[in-house]
RNA sequence: GUCCCCAUCGUCUAGAGGCCUAGGACAUUACCCUUUCACGGUAAGGACACGAGUUCGAAUCUCGUUGGGGACACCA
């Protein structure tokens, strides 16, 4: 376990274009980079944007910003290149094409032929007989023949890996210890798909083998994939990096995080005025120690004393409490001019500021009247109380489920602007025979705190995406708080 | 359902067979400091999931049970 490294590592993580960048992705991030940085080696970003229905175009600068300002440096990536480039998959679809048909010629992989329909029907069938799903080799029995009939009749097809049926595949990893599979236990994985991208399998390993990275350090959600990476890496005929899974980071209920149940976007943190090194202390914590008792220490002190042995494998839920202690002892200790600068520079910012003043203006006779009808542009979570938040004649549970909906189609928008949001809650008000007035003051309070505010979607748009999500699943949580039955004309009061 | 991983206070963790009557931190409670609030200080409650074994001795090693998590996509 206690593995002694040699040559300079080269490390990378992978991330995926496919939204907010992830607070998931800077605790992996971190662990990577430390370990590079302790051993001499390079950390590399690499953009996985393989999959171009969930690609979102404005992710990958996104990404590379958040990580920027978490503080770790990157030695190779898309933005400044390297001499492995380039850093993005999607630039590299002849490099995957090629291997896949390397393998085909290896007899490792094949044509297959089945459709989205045939594979979703089969797995329907498998849960039904309380089968464990997977592939059931269809396609791998055709012949030469058939496979070159169906090919020059047009069919689309993707090219799958044939996985051994027997053995077994272990690999060792660095703080699990081996790690062992049977073989007839893996499906035949898609290595190729019809529209020609990459899967993760296919491409990471290709990748990870041009970019010569030698540690795989990521998620445990990797773990049951791993061995058929290994078979992979044996079939193309090269060495495998070394593995290691990091627990995931959980909710309360410690379940994976999930934005449901927690602000997962670092763009929440950085807004909030998390400070990126106690940010970075934090996440460190979440899974290693220094050893002592001692649990504020800089990146620099944790790359000083950083081994493997020091992380330990329970799933550690992401207590924000703690983050914000720690995040305050942090704090306390910058002078007071960089309180002034940082004030300036992040919260009244002046484009925070061009957003907000339009909405204002027109509601105070004096400047001083700005603050107290802005304040909700600036504070974090709000404190909700009273019944005002319930429309007349609807039942809290109701309300709740209205903001539920809501929330999952703003999750759908490719764009946070006011005409995409005003559509938002007026679909979800024709469809749901509501009086546009029943959803506005539940949702204005939700977002704002006060009855009393600046046009509602205009509002939403202003405080951004994670901003509103935070504050609705609040709202959401106090609603649950309400008693059912309200009598009927009780006057709002504090609860 | 199948496979894999994991298991110390509510939460993050220290602990690598005797230093453990299990330590620290967050949170909680009480008191002190204080015009208030906060900070700070002091204190309290609070955990080795269970059962077998190995051993003179087990939180630490082994096995089983239970519990939790992850994976089983033409997503990553």
């Amino acid at each position: 376990m206690n593995q002694v490294v040699t040559a300079p590592p080269r490390v990378r993580i992978a991330p995926s274009p496919t939204g907010d960048p992830h607070i998931g992705t800077a605790y992996i991030a971190l662990f990577n980079y430390v370990f590079a940085k302790k051993h001499g080696g390079k950390f590399i970003i690499r953009i996985e944007d393989t999959d171009r229905n969930r690609y979102r175009p404005e992710s990958e600068a996104m990404i590379l910003d958040a990580i920027k300002w978490f503080g770790i440096e990157w030695d190779e990536g898309p933005d400044i290149g390297g001499p492995y480039g380039p850093y993005k998959q999607s630039e590299r679809l002849p490099l995957y094409l090629e291997a896949a048909k390397e393998l085909i010629e290896k007899n490792h992989a094949y044509r297959c032929f089945c459709t989205v329909a045939r594979l979703e029907k089969l797995r329907e069938v498998q849960t039904a007989n309380k089968l464990p799903p997977g592939y059931d080799r269809h396609c791998r029995a055709l012949s030469l023949e058939e496979a070159e009939k169906k090919l020059a009749a047009g069919e689309k097809f993707t090219i799958r890996f044939k996985v051994p049926t027997s053995g077994v595949t272990s690999f060792n990893d660095q703080i699990r210890g081996k790690v062992e599979f049977e073989n007839a236990r893996l499906d035949d994985l898609v290595l190729l798909k019809a529209d020609g991208y990459p899967t993760y399998h296919l491409a990471s390993v290709v990748d990870d083998n041009a970019m010569k990275i030698t540690h795989v350090i990521r998620g445990e959600e990797w773990v049951s994939s791993t061995p058929k990476h290994v078979l992979l890496y044996e079939a193309f005929g090269w060495t495998a990096p070394l593995f290691t899974h990091l627990n995931l980071l959980r909710n309360t209920d410690k379940s994976k995080i999930s934005k449901r149940k927690n602000p997962t976007s670092i763009l929440y943190y950085r807004r909030k005025g998390i400070l990126p090194k106690a940010l970075r202390n934090f996440l460190a914590l979440m899974g290693w120690s220094l050893g002592g008792d001692q649990e504020i220490f800089s990146t620099e002190t944790m790359i000083e004393n950083f081994t493997w042995e020091r992380f330990s494998l329970g799933g550690p839920v992401f207590d924000l409490q703690k983050l914000l202690w720690m995040n305050g002892q942090y704090l306390k200790q910058l002078p007071d001019e960089a309180w002034v600068a940082m004030i300036r520079d992040q919260v009244f910012t002046e484009e925070y500021l061009k957003q907000i003043v339009p909405l204002i203006k027109e509601r105070v006779q004096a400047l001083e009247e700005f603050i107290p009808n802005a304040d909700f542009f600036f504070t974090g979570d709000l404190k909700y109380e009273g019944t005002s938040i319930l429309p007349k004649g609807f039942a809290a549970k109701v309300v709740a489920k209205w903001f539920s909906d809501i929330l999952e189609s703003f999750e759908t928008l490719d764009e946070w602007s006011v005409p995409k949001i005003k559509a938002v809650i007026e679909t979800f008000v024709a469809q749901n025979g509501l009086k546009t007035k029943d959803i506005f003051m539940p949702m204005r309070i939700a977002v704002s705190g006060t009855p009393v505010s600046p046009p509602l979607f205009e509002t939403i748009q202003v405080l951004g995406k994670e901003m509103v999500r935070r504050r609705m699943r609040l709202a959401m949580d106090y609603l649950k708080t309400l008693k059912e039955p309200i009598a009927q004309n009780t006057e709002a009061s504090p609860s």
